[in-house]
DNA sequence: CATTTAAGATGACATTTGTCATAAGAAGAA
DNA sequence: TTCTTCTTATGACAAATGTCATCTTAAATG
């Protein structure tokens, strides 16, 4: 019996997920989180052999989560299940080592044949990911990310110094940096785009 | 036998669903549509005794296909499934005389039980909605909407105003304005804070 | 070891953004 | 018929934003 773990935080796809799952000889639903909150604390009580995640949950993401177990040591199996087929996203998740990512626009049959293969030491991975994934790479240093997100989280570029303890006009040049790169008329075009690609 | 429509883009959730819908004795799915366009044409075809339908899908939303189907003079149930609470998508779904409005944050287990209510003529709505639904006003006018949703698609006060013909120191007021009302600090808070409440 | 890149800074400058006072015309409500 | 709200506009001003050139130091790469 395949011992599975779901983090999911929409209710009606975990319900769903859980009883379609619970429905295989195989397979059974041992545990359900809303948040990686939940998830990380069900994974040291229960210790699942697989746990589907969802990437956007409140409080820890899937991604965080993921990156989280497999510093630990954890040898559970981890399939990433997300709306989001964006590079960035794909490409954190295969750098932490999941063992599968699969796009919740997939038929929902494959998601207990994906548990059984993972489970077998295969790995799964939604096909139209592994066909766009052309290696679009984040061109903004690490500094550069930190202030972009700040600034899309409404803060001011004055409020953004104050926040790295950096100078204004610094902020300003990496703004100025970030909007060239990522070929924006403004600050809002670079947010928007960054976010699009995954970037931040 | 209640005959059931499923609309919704998300094929995991629709596939999830149909499954556990089937597993009913007195309910069959007998259609599955990927938009809204798609399940109109199969609404007239077979004519359903319920449809389900998500708001958000490409190329003809929920509502529109709702409001559509009861100008048209529809006897077919009706029951909205969303994730969104926004008030607006909610009163104007009221407005239109759906069925039933359910977030797809509840129970999947309710799901059964609902169309079951609605096909005996009582309707079904997320409680969280009907107690949340205190008048959220959105305190913009529609024409500050219009300058915001165009600035927040990234676009710079002056060519808002040559889009909108207005001249570059009106749009600077609305923004001024939008900001003001929204008490933002600026318009990328006033942008987010706007998408939060489904303001724009 | 030389070179490149990232991080951090300054200063000068132009442009954009945000605030405020003020005002006129249109439409709708009391 | 007033009164209010919405739309539109100007002008003035302060603050924030974006661009550019230039410079230092540390770390990484060849």
């Amino acid at each position: 019996m395949i011992r599975v773990l779901i983090a999911e935080d929409q209710q009606m796809l975990r319900g769903a997920l859980s009883t379609l799952l619970n429905y295989e000889v195989d397979i059974e639903v041992i545990a359900q989180a809303n948040n990686g909150k939940e998830a990380i604390e069900l994974i040291h009580q229960l210790s699942p052999d697989v746990c589907l995640l969802d990437i956007e949950m409140p409080i820890k993401s899937g991604l965080d989560l993921a990156e989280e177990m497999f510093e630990a040591g954890s040898v559970c199996k981890v399939i990433i299940l997300t709306t989001f087929a964006r590079t960035g996203y794909f490409e954190r998740a295969i750098g932490a080592g999941v063992h599968g990512y699969l796009l919740k626009d997939g038929p929902s049959e494959e998601l207990a044949e994906a548990i059984r293969r993972v489970m077998n030491g295969q790995k799964m991975f939604s096909p139209e990911l592994v066909f766009n994934h052309i290696k679009q790479d984040n061109p903004l240093t690490s500094r550069e990310k930190e202030v972009l997100k700040l600034v899309a989280s409404g803060l001011t570029s004055k409020e953004v110094s104050a926040h790295l303890y950096l100078s204004a006009g610094t902020v300003r040049n990496y703004m100025s940096e970030i909007i060239n790169k990522l070929e924006a008329k403004n600050r809002i075009e670079a947010i928007t785009k960054a976010k699009e690609k995954g970037w931040i």
